[in-house]
RNA sequence: GGCGGCGUAGCCAAGUGGCCAAGGCGGGGGUCUGCAAAACCCCUAUUCAGCGGUUCGAAUCCGCUCGCCGCCUCCA
């Protein structure tokens, strides 16, 4: 399979050097919600996972937690509380909101703070190899030392400092110099070092973190495109220069979401977070849209793209629905290399999902036709979770108060056309159940289902056709299909 | 100033030298249905921002022009 490396800015065959691959994903800084620009970042590399574990690899992933630095302390200092407690609450909104969205959690999830000694021990290593120095209890990389510093960024040392927004540090001898331990201010958390009392840089930990739980070279590491520079540039200087090996193979980032005409970003606050879009939108939404276009492409946020999203996945998840035994191995074959195919040319999932839309409407088709449909539908399910998807059955709770209403204003419209019809479409038992709002919505429903079908049967379709609006005004579609009526959530 | 990306149907979007330019949403027509819904069938870009060039052949390569965006500062 081929892999876009944004190091050599070409695809690249994949080869891991066995069936392991170790997958470093930088992960947050925990003192805000998850927004959706995360959304689409973990999305992508959990389908990158997921992918090369459907293709027999063996992957393991760490992803880090920076939970120290500016943005935690002055937002806890903010609040009242110590960065600490900030940390661990954004930590358990992280996992809350990427749980929600079918994340395979990483194998490995370090904080920066559990990694002081590993910290420590890497710039010393890099003081003595002359890649770094102290100054006023600071420590900074050197990076005139390293001569092919900005290979990734595939910028140089001149055309940085040529631009504008560069200012000189203190204590640096080079403007790009960067900090890889910074000494705390009175008041701020503080780990003891060789250098006084301080706390790591931002680019450090992940050095540390994958060189402790996977190695000196690492198979990917990914992240979002503006970690490009200066993050990820840095974390190969330091590396590299520690280890005197190459840091990663494969550098894969995600294109980055767009507000309209702007990024989204923390600064503009222009941010939607993950959950204000899933009080909207199903996960399997969600993915489908971001899934949709090519992961190192930008993506441009919309409440139409999501409701297109909707729309898409529903078709998905009717295909998944009823059928019959049965299979077509020659067509599932094709749909499966067809599948691979594509995902093996640098994980495309927009073609996926195409194939995944073709594979559905031939199952549809083999419903109408009568056809055994069991086989395409169990490879529709293994595709679709392989990006994630989920195709579970839209669940959405229902008014129970409104239904009943319905229940009765139906009972009397009834009654009033014809008093024995009226006692036919809704049996004794019917009503005795109706009388006990504690039941859950679905009884009620399915009473105005049965109503509905023995109103049609006597050709009262008014007031059927009355069942099916006040339901459709509730949230429910009915369809009628040969097997009986069913009802479900509306999208 | 430096680096990088984008401009494909009403909208989203895949496609980087050659079968009819994926797929989704939307729209139109049809089948089914009491009517719907869902599903299925057909249609919805002779054309890929514009202009030149290379080539037997380009949306795809090269050059220029126009428009848009990101990074270079915390960010997935």
């Amino acid at each position: 399979m081929k892999v876009y490396n944004t190091l050599s800015g070409t695809k690249e065959e994949f080869l891991p050097d066995g069936s392991q691959v170790n997958m470093y994903v930088c992960g947050v800084t925990p003192y805000a919600d998850c927004h959706i620009g995360h959304a689409m970042s973990y999305i992508i590399f959990d389908v990158i996972r997921r992918y090369l574990e459907f293709k027999g690899y063996r992957v393991r992933h760490v992803q880090n937690f920076t939970d120290i630095d500016d943005k935690i302390i002055n937002r806890a200092n903010a609040l009242s509380i110590s960065a600490r407690e900030l940390a661990d609450r954004y930590i358990a909104q992280y996992f809350a909101s990427m749980d929600a969205i079918n994340i395979q959690r990483a194998h490995v999830y370090p904080y920066a703070t559990q990694e002081i000694p590993q910290i420590i021990e890497i710039v010393q290593g890099l003081l003595k190899k002359g890649y770094a120095y102290e100054a006023g209890g600071d420590v900074y990389f050197r990076v005139t030392k390293k001569p092919d510093y900005g290979k990734l960024s595939h910028r140089h040392l001149e055309d940085m400092v040529a631009g504008a927004r560069v200012e000189p540090g203190s204590g640096k001898e080079h403007p790009m110099d960067f900090a890889l331990w910074k000494s705390s201010k009175p008041g701020e958390p503080s780990w003891p070092s060789p250098w006084g009392g301080g706390r790591p840089g931002w680019h450090i930990e992940c050095s540390a973190m994958s060189l402790r739980y996977l190695g000196e070279t690492l198979d990917i590491h990914g992240g979002g495109q503006d970690l490009i520079f200066p993050h990820h540039e840095n974390e190969i200087a330091q590396s590299e220069s520690f280890t005197g090996k190459p840091f990663v193979r494969f550098w894969m980032h995600n294109g980055l979401l767009q507000m309209g005409e702007e990024k989204m970003s923390k600064s503009l606050g222009n941010l939607v977070t993950v959950e204000e879009i899933l009080r909207k939108f199903t996960p399997d939404a969600l993915r489908l849209f971001v899934l949709g276009s090519h992961y190192r492409g930008p993506l441009t946020f919309s409440e139409a793209g999501l409701e297109a999203a909707e729309r898409g996945v529903d078709r998905l998840r009717v295909a998944m629905e009823g059928g019959a035994p049965g299979g077509d191995s020659d067509l599932e074959a094709t749909y499966r290399r067809r599948f691979t195919e594509v995902m093996d040319d640098d994980f495309n999932a927009a073609q996926a999902v195409g194939a995944l839309f073709d594979l559905a409407r031939d199952i549809n088709r083999k419903k109408e036709q009568g056809l055994g449909t069991k086989g395409l539908q169990s490879l529709l399910k293994e595709l679709g979770a392989v990006l994630g998807l989920t195709l579970k059955k839209l669940e959405k709770s229902v008014d129970t108060q409104s239904i009943i209403e319905l229940v009765a204003e139906i009972r009397s419209k009834v009654s009033s056309v014809d008093q024995g019809l009226a006692l036919e479409v809704f049996s004794p038992g019917d009503i005795v159940a109706s009388k006990f709002p504690t039941t859950g919505a679905e009884t009620y429903i399915d009473l105005l289902v049965t109503s509905r079908t023995r109103l049609r049967k006597a050709k009262q379709f008014a007031l059927a056709d009355e069942i099916r609006s006040g339901l459709a005004q509730r949230g429910i579609t009915l369809e009628d299909t040969p097997q009986g009526t069913v009802w479900k959530f509306k999208g």
